[in-house]
DNA sequence: AGCACGCCGACT
DNA sequence: GTCGGCGTGCTC
C-alpha cells in the first residue's frame, strides 16, 4: 500500500500542512502535484487538493488513513517542478505552502467560453499581424561586433549543454532586444521554449509588433488585461506545445513550458520583479531556481544592473556580457549638471535654468523634440505653512497631500481629498501653501515661455484611464508634440528617434527617498532617462538640474560611469552591512492600532532575544519602529529590521518566529517577512 | 473553511 | 430536564 501528503486547497492557516491519504490500488502511481479528490473532514466534504509526497510508510499517530476519491480532471497539473518551486519559495520567503502554490500554478479553472464579449484585446492590431507573418520572419537583424559576442557566447554555451546565468550590461539604445531575439531564434531552432520577463509597463505596442514580426503565432504574450478565460487558453497553448516563447511581467516565470531552454529577464534591476504580496518572492532569483531544475539558462539584461546581479558577475557567478557602444552608430548623450543653488544666486527664480530654456528653444527651432523628466510626482504639490511648518497630511495613510489644479489637496495612496486651505489650520497663519513643482505646473511654464510649443503632459492623472499611456506616447512618436512631461514613466525603454534634448529637473530629489537603495534608484531614473536622448541619427544632450551636484551618482550617472558608481555604492553597502553585501529580512506588523503593533512587535523582539541565546547566536537587531508610511488605509505599520551576512541564518530565524507566532496564537496583527526588500515600507 | 464538541442561559 | 447560542479546536 502506498501512500500520498496531500495538501488540501482551502485558505486557512491551521489547513496549511499535510494530510496522509492512502492511494487506492486503481490510481496507479500518482505524481507529486497530482489534483485529486479527497474526503475531508467530520462531515467527509468533497475537496480538491493536491499531492506533495509519495510515502511508503504510514504517518505516525493511530488515526485512520482515508483514502483517495479520485484524480481531478480538466485541471492543469502542476509539474513536479513547479511543486518542487513553490517549496522553495515558501521556505526562503515565508508564509504558507499554498500562497507559493498559487503563485507557482497556472490559472486552473476554465472559464465559459461564451464570455468571449468581454475579451478586451490590447493590441487588437497584433492577433492581424501575426495572420500575416504565422510563422515569423526568417532572418534577424545584422548584430554589430559586441552584440555578436554576446550571442555567440550564450549560444555556443547552451549548444554544448552548458546552463548559466549572463548578465547583460549594455547601455541605453546599446540593442539588447536584438541581442534577445537572435539567442531566442537560436534556442526555439533547437526545439526548446523561452520566456521573456519585461516590467508590465514596458509591454507596450512597439515592442509587441517587434517580437510578433519575428515569432509569428510561435510567441505569446500575457498582460494584467488578459481575461482568466484567456490566461488559461495560453497556458494550455504553452503546455502542448503550440507556443515556444511567453512575453509578459513577473507571472509570466510560470508558464507551463516542459522544454524551457531559456529564461531572459529584461530591465532586470526593476522594482516590478519583486513580489508585493506573500510571497514575496524576486522572480531574478525564482527565474534561477526554475532554470536549475529545468536545465535551462538565464539572461539578465540592464543598462544600470542591479547592485546584486552586478557584484555576482563581478565575483564569478554570473558570467558578464558587455554592450559598450550604442547600436546604429549612435553615441551616446552629452550631459549637463547645472547647480540650481547657482541659478539661485545669479538671481534665475525659475524652475528652469537658463542653459535648458535655452536647448528647449533651440530644440524648438530645429523641429527636433525635447523630454522633460520630473523626478517623482507628488512632490509637486506639496504644501506647507511657511509660518508655523505644519504639513497637511492623509487622516488614513500619513502621507503629505498633494494641491492639484483644482484646488483641491489629494492623497495619492488612498485618493482621499480635501480643499486646499486658506489659513493654516494649526496657526492660523496665511501663509500656506503649495511648494516646489509639478508636471502640471511645469506644463503651464513652459506654455508662457514658448506659446508656440506643443506640449503633451504623462503622469499618473493623465493616464488614469486605459490607453492614456499608449495615446500620449504614440503621439508624441508621431511628432504632434514638441515637448513631453512626465514623471518615472516616460523614462522607460521608449524609443523616439526625433528626440535630441532631455531635461531632468529635480535629479537629486530621489536620494531623499530614506531607504538604503535612494542611490542606486536616482542612477538607474537619471541614466535612464539621460537615455531617451539621440538614440538614433541626432546627437543628444541632457540638461541634469540638481542640488546635489557633487553627489557621486548624480556625477557618475551623468558621465555614464556605471562600474565607479557601482565601486562606491558597494562600498557603502559594506560598511552597513546592506544587501547585497550582507542580507537584510524585514519584520513587517500592521493592525489597526499602534498599541497592538507595539504589543507584537515586543513579543517578537522577544523571540528573537530567546531564539539568540538558544542558538549562541547574534543578529543586528534594528527597531521596532514606526514604518515609513505608518498608516496606510487606515492600519498602522511597524517595522523590525534584522541584518546578517548569512542568508540562511535569517531565514531559520523567521522559521522559528513563524513557529512562535502559530504556537503562542499571536493574532494582535498581522506578520509578514520580506527578504532584501527592493522598497521602502 | 466547515463541522463537532462543549459548556452556559431560557424554554416546552 | 432539554434546546440552542457560538467559542474552541481539529481535520489524515
Amino acid at each position: 500500500m502506498k501512500y500520498a501528503d496531500i495538501i488540501v486547497d482551502i485558505s486557512a492557516p491551521n489547513l496549511d500542512k499535510s494530510f496522509t491519504y492512502e492511494i487506492p490500488d486503481e490510481l496507479g502511481e500518482l505524481s507529486i502535484g497530482t489534483p485529486v479528490m479527497i474526503p475531508f473532514g467530520a462531515g467527509n466534504k468533497q475537496k480538491k487538493g493536491y499531492v506533495c509526497g509519495i510515502r511508503s510508510t504510514r504517518p505516525e499517530g493511530n488515526f485512520k488513513l482515508k483514502k483517495i476519491e479520485g484524480i481531478v480532471k480538466n485541471s492543469l497539473t502542476i509539474e513536479d517542478e513547479f511543486m518542487a518551486l513553490a517549496y522553495k519559495m515558501k521556505t526562503n520567503y515565508g508564509g504558507m505552502l499554498k500562497d507559493s502554490l498559487r503563485t507557482v500554478i497556472p490559472v486552473k479553472q476554465k472559464v465559459d467560453l461564451k464570455k468571449g464579449a468581454a475579451r478586451k484585446d490590447a493590441f487588437p492590431e497584433i492577433t492581424e499581424l501575426i495572420k500575416n507573418y504565422p510563422d515569423g520572419l526568417k532572418n534577424g537583424t545584422e548584430l554589430n561586433e559586441e552584440q555578436k559576442l554576446a550571442k555567440d557566447t550564450v549560444c555556443a554555451d547552451i549548444d554544448e549543454g552548458i546552463h548559466k546565468t549572463y548578465l547583460l550590461h549594455g547601455v541605453t539604445g546599446s540593442g539588447k532586444t536584438e541581442v534577445y531575439i537572435e539567442i531566442i531564434r537560436h534556442v526555439i531552432e533547437k526545439g526548446m521554449q523561452v520566456i521573456v520577463l519585461i516590467p508590465e509597463i514596458s509591454l507596450t505596442y512597439q515592442t509587441v509588433k517587434r517580437f510578433a514580426l519575428c515569432f509569428g503565432n510561435k510567441v505569446a504574450f500575457s498582460h494584467s488585461k488578459l481575461s482568466k478565460g484567456e490566461r488559461y487558453e495560453q497556458s494550455e497553448k504553452a503546455r502542448n506545445g503550440e507556443i515556444s516563447i511567453m512575453i509578459g511581467p513577473r507571472s509570466a516565470l510560470f508558464t507551463p513550458f516542459g522544454r524551457l531552454g531559456l529564461i531572459i529577464i529584461d530591465e532586470e534591476h526593476e522594482a516590478s520583479y519583486k513580489s508585493e504580496n506573500t510571497p514575496k518572492y524576486h522572480a531574478r532569483e525564482v527565474a534561477i531556481w526554475r532554470a536549475e531544475m529545468a536545465g535551462a539558462s538565464v539572461l539578465l539584461g540592464s543598462a544600470t544592473p542591479s547592485l546584486e546581479s552586478y557584484s555576482k558577475a563581478c565575483n564569478g557567478e554570473y558570467t558578464l556580457l558587455r554592450l559598450s557602444k550604442r547600436a546604429m552608430n549612435a553615441e551616446m548623450p552629452k550631459s549637463h549638471i547645472i547647480d540650481m543653488r547657482a541659478e539661485l544666486k545669479s538671481g534665475n527664480r525659475s524652475i528652469f535654468s537658463k542653459l535648458l530654456l535655452e536647448k528647449i528653444k533651440d530644440r524648438l527651432g530645429k523641429k527636433e523634440q525635447t523630454m522633460l523628466f520630473l523626478n517623482r510626482r507628488g512632490y509637486a504639490g506639496f504644501v506647507s505653512c511657511r509660518s508655523c511648518g505644519y504639513v497637511p497630511k492623509c487622516p488614513h495613510c500619513d502621507i503629505s497631500l498633494t494641491l492639484h489644479a483644482n484646488k483641491r489637496l489629494y492623497c495619492h495612496y488612498c485618493g482621499y481629498s480635501i480643499d486646499d486651505y486658506k489659513k493654516c489650520p494649526s496657526c492660523g497663519s496665511g501663509f500656506i501653501g503649495g511648494f516646489g513643482t509639478g508636471t502640471e505646473k511645469i506644463e503651464k511654464m513652459i506654455g508662457e515661455t514658448f506659446p508656440e510649443a506643443r506640449v503633451l503632459r504623462m503622469d499618473a492623472d493623465t493616464t488614469s484611464k486605459k490607453g492614456d499611456f499608449e495615446k500620449i506616447l504614440s503621439a508624441f512618436s508621431k511628432k504632434k508634440a514638441d515637448i513631453l512631461i512626465g514623471t518615472q514613466m516616460i523614462v522607460k525603454g521608449h524609443d523616439f528617434p526625433d528626440v535630441s534634448l532631455v531635461g531632468i529637473l529635480a535629479a537629486d530629489l530621489s536620494l531623499f527617498a530614506g531607504d538604503y537603495r535612494a542611490a542606486e534608484r536616482t542612477y538607474q531614473l537619471l541614466s535612464q532617462a539621460s537615455g531617451r536622448a539621440g538614440r538614433s541619427r541626432l546627437p543628444g544632450e541632457v540638461v541634469i538640474q540638481t542640488y546635489n551636484p557633487e553627489h557621486y551618482c548624480v556625477e557618475y550617472a551623468a558621465e555614464n560611469r556605471y562600474a565607479d558608481f557601482y565601486d562606491q555604492e558597494i562600498a557603502a553597502r559594506r560598511m552597513m552591512g546592506y544587501p547585497p553585501a550582507g542580507n537584510m529580512m524585514v519584520i513587517y506588523i500592521q493592525s489597526e492600532s499602534p498599541l497592538k503593533n507595539s504589543n507584537v512587535a515586543e513579543k517578537l523582539v522577544y523571540c528573537i532575544k530567546h531564539y539568540e541565546i538558544s542558538r549562541n547566536y547574534k543578529y543586528r537587531v534594528l527597531g521596532p519602529s514606526e514604518a515609513a508610511v505608518k498608516k496606510l488605509k487606515d492600519l498602522y505599520r511597524s517595522v523590525i529590521y534584522v541584518k546578517d551576512s548569512d542568508y540562511e541564518k535569517l531565514v531559520s530565524l523567521k522559521d522559528a518566529i513563524e513557529y512562535f507566532i502559530n504556537s503562542q496564537k499571536i493574532s494582535e496583527a498581522s506578520v509578514q517577512f520580506d527578504f532584501n526588500p527592493v522598497k521602502g515600507y
